[in-house]
DNA sequence: TTGCGTTTTCATTTTTTTTTGAAAACAATG
DNA sequence: CATTGTTTTCAAAAAAAAATGAAAACGCAA
């Protein structure tokens, strides 16, 4: 119940000494939180953000101390956002994993997959709201207001957040 | 796991006849659901947009089929966002209720009190980070710039987000 | 094509969140 | 100040979301 804030913790299997590895994916892990992102995702994301060298799933999953499971599947979730991205590395046959680091272009595509869609579906659910408009009652007027309310609102969200992520210098 | 959209599904114990109110009351579940709120509270706001006069909470409950419990907890994160408002009525003791409509406002609001939050909190965890900075290693350089970005980040984000507010116009 | 290292899938379990319902608290009224 | 109508609280139940782990699938390389 978001009255507070929705605080996750961080984990404590974590097979590491770096303790900026530990803040980040602290970091990471309310971040994503907010967004509605699992906690794994986070963890992942954030163990990334500060290695140098990419790192292949397995070593995700000994250094988080998660499943493999939990891994590719968050894997998959940053993949499809691009928030990460997959190198090569020569006679290897494992995926090695970085992380995206331009926070603009993140964001812009998180707003394309997970904001987007909804703003699309809340257009046609209004249209629907003229069909449902009762012809005759005198509260007709009173409606209508509403309905243009909320069109509205659609409206300017639907222009403000894609010029957010032009606004987001860094 | 948010890989698609989250589309939660409007109860249909709704004891009401008006298809506008079924469709409101779908729109504020969905966008409730983005920001993470829980459906009753979708539910109720849903039900108070397209109502006239204001409701008492047992009607609210009557309404949406939902227990005493939860609408006086969803009623009371409403309050807590300003997203509704308790209206005097003549001759009845019960508090009534009614929707802010405002969108401008109920989004600051929501900003104060779900989001800077966590940004503060963001700040100090970046500042643990410099002092969880390792004095000697090689990649020093590194870890510096990442840090350095994430504070870009947070600081863009105190700045824009607020401003947000005021560009929505309706 | 077989074997092996790697990754994905998905049914099951675990954890977290939300709802419920009944008791307690409250508050106006007679 | 006792009664009654209303609202809040909170332990327990239900529902939803996330993590696990083992089997299946994949894809090289020998």
């Amino acid at each position: 119940m978001p009255d507070q804030a929705k605080v996750p913790k961080v984990k404590s299997t974590l097979q590491t000494d770096n303790s900026l590895e530990l803040e980040s994916i602290d970091f990471f892990v309310r971040m994503m939180g907010i967004l509605g992102m699992p906690r794994s995702v986070g963890e992942i994301y954030g163990l990334l953000y500060f290695s140098e060298v990419p790192l292949p799933m397995d070593q995700i999953v000994a250094k988080l101390g998660m499943s493999l499971g939990s891994a590719s599947q968050g894997l998959k979730t940053l993949r499809s956002l691009k928030a990460v991205r997959t190198t090569y590395v020569p006679g290897d046959r494992r995926d090695h994993y970085q992380a995206e680091t331009e926070f603009r272009r993140l964001f812009s595509n998180f707003l394309k997959e997970e904001i987007l869609p909804h703003m699309e579906s809340a257009k046609e659910r209004i249209d629907r709201m003229y069909d449902a408009l009762p012809e005759d009652s005198e509260d007709q007027e009173f409606y209508q207001i509403r309905i243009e309310k909320l069109k509205k609102l659609t409206r300017a969200g639907g222009r403000l957040l894609p010029a957010l992520a032009g606004l987001l210098k860094l």
